[in-house]
DNA sequence: TCTGGGGTCCTAGGACCC
DNA sequence: TCTGGGGTCCTAGGACCC
């Protein structure tokens, strides 16, 4: 199940004046992305991952929004309740997605492509917003037929007719073919998923390497094992900010390193986890990117180890003297549940404990990252 | 036109060990 | 003195997804 143009459908619920007119929700111009362009916008050529500035030119009518996350989210929440009426197996690919895995429900709510016409009715019915629904033998092929089905509808691919289904398809609309797949698909001549499925899996392994080869080699025939898992844990948490204007000053840099840790130390004591593993990334003007990880000696989730940790992970980085900073990211791996109080050999615990708390009661602008706090 | 923020998974090279 | 082959762990980068 996949929601239709999402962010804008949530919108327009709330905004009943934007209705059917292109509305786009969007980061701020200079720097900022579309996140979700409404149909009507979209016949403007504006789509997902456009410059909000390039939006601007092609739809100088549009409706610019920035993202209400908390909003979408509540949505989000109504339609994984109404998908777990039909299966307890409902695993979310993201806040407008979902796989329903409806194996052995049948007793209960009747065939398959019964429960999927009513959840096809009902989320709209009940949320205001319209949806589109692919039933198919695997996860692979349900969530083709639900883009084949876009917007609004529903399609159902049944076992003999998969290969009819994915044969014409162009290779990029197969799910986990991107642009740079695709482009070296298409110098040896390989453009349809027919074209694909005619190449032999040792041919695609001497091009791909033997995992990627094999990978293709089953997406062309819609084969796919992975199963529809409800909860996964988390493996990594991260944060990360590209400004608006680049920085330069090496104090600047530093201090919004820490800012960033800190705000991955909140989640993951939120998410009550602690992480063994910190990494840093940096983006130049020149949008070239690096990334520096460490691993600790034990996990944590205190915000100055981790600051610390992220603070020399940077003076690892030499910036070009050429080159300000345009986007800074700070991340926790290698996760454990925080089940057992962490050491904290070094730094005082109950000083992370401490800011911890502080952070819950004030916000997470405390304390001040002045950039001024030495190293 | 100039490229967000949150993730996952894979590859490849080097260190180290047996 | 110089040498194999295999395995694991760690790090950095890249492709992809929403």
């Amino acid at each position: 199940m996949d929601m239709d143009a999402f962010y804008a459908a949530v919108e327009e619920l709330d905004h009943p004046e934007f209705r059917g007119k292109p509305v786009i929700v969007a980061g701020p111009a200079p720097r900022g992305v579309v996140a979700t362009a409404s149909y009507e916008a979209r016949k403007f050529g504006v789509r997902s991952g456009m410059p909000t500035v390039k939006a601007q030119r092609l739809c100088p009518q549009g409706i610019f929004l920035p993202p209400r996350f908390e909003r979408y989210e509540e949505k989000a929440r109504e339609i994984r309740a109404i998908l777990q009426l039909y299966s307890p197996l409902v695993e979310p690919i993201s806040l407008d997605e979902a796989f329903v895995d409806l194996t052995g429900t049948e007793l209960l709510h009747g065939p398959p492509e019964k429960v999927a016409e009513d959840i096809h009715k009902r989320i709209p019915k009940e949320t205001g917003l319209s949806c589109s629904v692919g039933l198919g033998p695997n996860k692979l092929l349900a969530k083709m037929a639900s883009d084949s089905a876009k917007p609004g509808g529903l399609r159902i691919v049944r076992p003999e007719e998969v290969q009819s289904f994915l044969d014409p398809l162009p290779v990029e609309e197969l799910w986990g073919i991107g642009p740079k797949t695709a482009a070296r698909l298409a110098e040896k001549g390989i453009r349809t998923v027919r074209d694909l499925r005619e190449v032999s899996l040792s041919l695609l392994c001497s091009w791909f390497g033997q995992k990627g080869g094999e990978a293709l080699w089953r997406l062309a025939r819609g084969i796919d094992e992975d199963p529809v898992v409800p909860v996964r844990e988390a493996k990594s948490i991260s944060h990360e900010t590209t400004y608006p204007a680049d920085l330069f000053d090496p104090v600047e840099i530093a201090a919004e390193v820490r800012r960033l840790a800190f705000l991955v130390a909140d989640r993951l004591r939120e998410e009550k986890l602690l992480a063994q593993t910190v990494q840093i990334k940096v983006r130049f003007s020149d949008f070239t990117t690096l990334t520096r990880q460490t691993k600790l000696p034990e996990p944590t989730d205190h915000p100055i180890l981790l600051a610390a940790e992220a603070a020399g992970l940077l003076s690892r980085v030499k910036i070009p003297v050429d080159q300000g900073v345009r986007l800074l990211g700070v991340g926790a791996a290698d996760l454990f549940p925080a089940r057992f109080q962490p050491l904290h050999l070094f730094v005082d615990a109950k000083l992370g404990e401490a800011l911890h708390q502080i952070r819950e009661k004030f916000g997470p602008e405390f304390p001040k990252f002045s950039g001024a706090s030495p190293r």
